[in-house]
DNA sequence: TTCCACCTTCCCATGGTGGCAACGTCAAGC
DNA sequence: GCTTGACGTTGCCACCATGGGAAGGTGGAA
């Protein structure tokens, strides 16, 4: 089986597995003799559990340790469950993060007209929290202009 | 004032400040002699409305068009609200992706004993989804560890 | 034989930031 | 005046995971 059909059977791209093979997340496929990589029913499985690994936003290197465990039959559940209640600590400080970006946006937003007229409320807070009434740039001198040298 | 007052004042990196003067979001700095980049209280407003909206989680392309909205004395509050909007939905769902990740690592870790005994449903959940009870690699030959060429 | 789909390696880009190297500048203390 | 140290400059590389594309080789079918 060459690699864009493994790729096929499994989700992922050709470029994908050619890259988890360059750091190490794979053994060296074995090649034909023109070069091609080979890839088997075996070899789907562990592209299987990288792919529903990533889908769960585990990083490559921490895969690298969930395979191991994978194949670790004197492994104790506890270390893979660590292992998982760190990265869902990861995932709810992301989530908390995004939120309050959410919510802080949504409260300016909801202050704001919408319409034709340039009082911004969204802008204001941005150029001044504390004084969000004022929402003209004090420089205007198109300090968003990039300038050639 | 040089570069490193500017970062001090704003919260910002030196590094950050001539980021975002070579990407165009800042005007080219006026020089000292010597070519240092000299900034004046102006200067700080721009940067921290350039920092407070990167705490809002805009990217720096749509950062630029903040800026130009915040500068522009004729512009509706409509196309700041659609911007903010836009980013809302963005958030929304990435908070979506990430909460959906944790649900099923939540999901799968509750049913984990997490003590020595190897037997683990996280494991067997990424192996195979539809036997779950199986959770050694079926491969079993050294797939993570990388061989040399 | 020709053609097309596929494979290979290699390099570059993303986004936003940090780190480091190699070098220039400024001000204070001696 | 000289040294020292803090600060400035540019330029390159790294992160992370992935995509794009170039340039060239392979395989199989018509």
């Amino acid at each position: 089986m060459n690699i864009g059909h493994a790729a096929k059977a499994t989700g992922l791209s050709s470029k994908m597995i050619r890259h988890y093979e360059v750091i190490g997340l794979l053994k060296n496929a074995t090649r034909t003799d023109a070069g091609y990589r080979q890839y088997h029913d075996n070899d789907l499985h562990v592209l299987r559990f990288i792919k529903r690994a990533r889908s769960l936003g585990f990083p490559l290197e921490q895969i690298k340790v969930l395979l191991s465990l994978w194949q670790d039959r004197k492994r104790a559940s506890k270390d893979v469950k660590a292992l998982a209640q760190k990265h869902i600590l990861e995932l709810e400080a992301k989530i908390r993060e995004l939120s309050e970006m959410r919510d802080v946006l949504e409260g300016l937003s909801q202050d704001c007209a919408g319409d034709q007229r340039p009082d911004c409320p969204i802008l204001s807070k941005l150029a001044d929290p504390l004084h969000p009434h004022c929402s003209l740039d004090p420089a205007q001198n198109g300090q968003h202009v990039r300038h050639q040298k």
